[in-house]
DNA sequence: AATGAAGGCAACCGCAGAAGG
DNA sequence: GCCTTCTGCGGTTGCCTTCAT
């Protein structure tokens, strides 16, 4: 663009606003509008350029200003709202009263991109994230090293060996758990979707039966409320939740709804941050996340969302 | 009590689009 | 239609505070 920064020109301070500053700044403004930022400082007495007059004003000074800590309902709106608009902090800022682009930025990055990030979900596509299945194979390579150690002549070296391998057993069969759990879910959400469109009339009866089947306390949220953006309904997404250790409202719960994630599920904001110590507990937490299809981002032309892992998959034959 | 690490927040920077001449 | 100016937005940085060792 060619354009030079304003704050280029020399003299011009930075940093930290002064109260004096803050003062002058807010009783021009209030006697006489902000008009133009550029000419703004001048005319107000600030050595300061438009531009952080401007920033000062709409992040801090401007009396409609919300401060203090984010409510759960606003914490919701946020994560919702950007499932559906991504970074655009100054559209979800405008669906909440008082609160700033910057802040919710800010708590943004400090706070629910973290929480996303360690319930196993991409925070940029609140997708859940592939660690789990990145790591299955190295699972079932583990699985097959135990049975051959099992194997062993050795009576002495395999009582040492079966013991080592208990844990590995523990993990290996939680992961099939999982990774079935995910199966089902899966296929639920996608017969849920496609009766949604109207495909198959009776298919949301199946999904629920599928997703009862694997989550008991699955729940169907028909009370999500449709939000729409840019005049249309937005694209829905469904996303198991994820085991978290610390208090909350979720325990190994799978609930199917075609909501978004986090917002209007379950009724509840995002757990808190657990200690990353947990997350390594329940390798779950990526699991059937990890695997969960979406609509969000469309486009799934195939009925299972892993035609590439069932029915014929040796590990699911092996697990039935 | 001292020190380093991590978290939280305010402010800056650069870019892109809108508006005006 | 082109150019310049201005505004707004999103990403990033740096400072201050809090926490852990």
């Amino acid at each position: 663009m060619g354009r030079s920064p304003c704050c280029d020109e020399s003299g011009l301070k930075k940093g930290p606003w002064t109260p004096e500053e803050d003062e002058k700044l807010l009783q021009y403004i209030q006697k006489n509008g902000h008009g133009s930022w550029r000419t703004l400082p001048r005319l107000a007495g600030l050595n300061r350029c438009g531009k952080s007059c401007r920033l000062r004003w709409t992040n801090y000074l401007r009396p409609d200003i919300k401060r203090g800590k984010f409510s759960q309902e606003e914490e919701q709106t946020i994560l919702h709202l950007h499932s559906v608009l991504g970074n655009k902090w100054s559209a979800i800022a405008a669906h909440l009263p008082g609160r700033t682009d910057n802040e919710i930025k800010n708590f943004w990055n400090t706070h629910l991109k973290k929480r996303l990030i360690q319930m196993g979900f991409d925070p940029m596509t609140h997708r859940p994230r592939t660690d789990f299945f990145a790591a299955l194979p190295q699972l079932i390579a583990l699985a097959a090293l135990r049975d051959q150690l099992g194997a062993a002549a050795d009576p002495a070296a395999a009582q040492l060996q079966a013991g080592a391998a208990a844990g590995v057993d523990v993990a290996i069969q939680a992961a099939k758990l999982q990774y079935l759990q995910c199966l089902f879910q899966s296929a639920a959400t996608t017969i849920a979707s496609t009766a949604a469109a109207g495909a198959a009339p009776d298919a949301e009866a199946a999904a629920a039966a599928l997703g009862g089947l694997c989550s008991p306390q699955g729940t169907h949220d028909s009370t999500a409320p449709p939000v729409s953006a840019a005049g249309g309904q937005l694209p829905s997404c469904t996303f198991p939740e994820a085991p978290v250790s610390s208090e909350g409202n979720q325990g190994l719960s799978y609930g199917g709804a075609d909501v978004d994630v986090f917002a209007f599920h379950g009724g509840g904001s995002l757990p808190p941050l657990a200690d990353l110590s947990d997350a390594a507990k329940y390798p779950s937490a990526d699991g059937c996340s990890a695997t969960a299809s979406s609509s969000f981002g469309g486009g799934a032309t195939s009925p299972l969302p892993w035609p590439e892992f069932f029915p014929d998959d040796p590990f699911i034959t092996d697990f039935l």
